[in-house]
DNA sequence: GCCAACGTTGGC
DNA sequence: GCCAACGTTGGC
């Protein structure tokens, strides 16, 4: 079991949109980083994610689950690029900054802040569980 | 709005 | 296969 991140810009992609889909999800698309789709391809149906926003907000807003592998980015012709359906599962009680998570040394290694542009990125089950408790999430 | 960091492209 | 030029991302 691996946990991950999915990052989006509100103005594009919003934690709102993705709770409008409801349990039907909708397409991770418009991915277009090699490594970023190379996770893409690990994630297995069931797994979970944080669902953070970038830009302004710069926080972790709540959690969603991969509910279909990767397949062709429906968005695009050009064959090398893949992306997963998620769908939302619970939104934070209380927003998780970047700021927080950078002021936590048990978070300093984490791919937000060592590489800060992947847009899709490997979160560890130690940060998940720390997250998940200072948002208020259910792990 | 700026700029650093990084990834991609294309010429050689 | 290298590397300069360029484009994009995202934090500040």
């Amino acid at each position: 079991m691996s946990f991950w991140l999915f990052k989006s810009e509100p103005s594009t992609w919003s934690w709102e949109d993705q709770v409008a889909k409801g349990d039907a999800g909708e397409e991770w698309d418009g991915v277009r980083n090699y490594q970023a789709r190379n996770f893409m391809r690990e994630m297995k149906v069931g797994e979970r994610g944080f669902f953070y926003h970038s830009q302004k907000e710069r926080a972790v807003v709540g959690t969603v689950e991969v509910i279909a592998e990767a397949h062709p980015d429906s968005k695009t012709d050009d064959p090398r690029w893949e992306c997963v359906d998620i769908k939302a599962v619970q939104a934070a009680k209380r927003p998780v900054t970047l700021d927080q998570i950078k002021d936590d040394p048990r978070l300093s290694e984490m791919v937000l802040v060592k590489n800060s542009r992947l847009s899709v990125q490997p979160v560890t089950e130690a940060e998940w569980r720390l997250i998940c408790d200072l948002a208020g999430l259910d792990p």
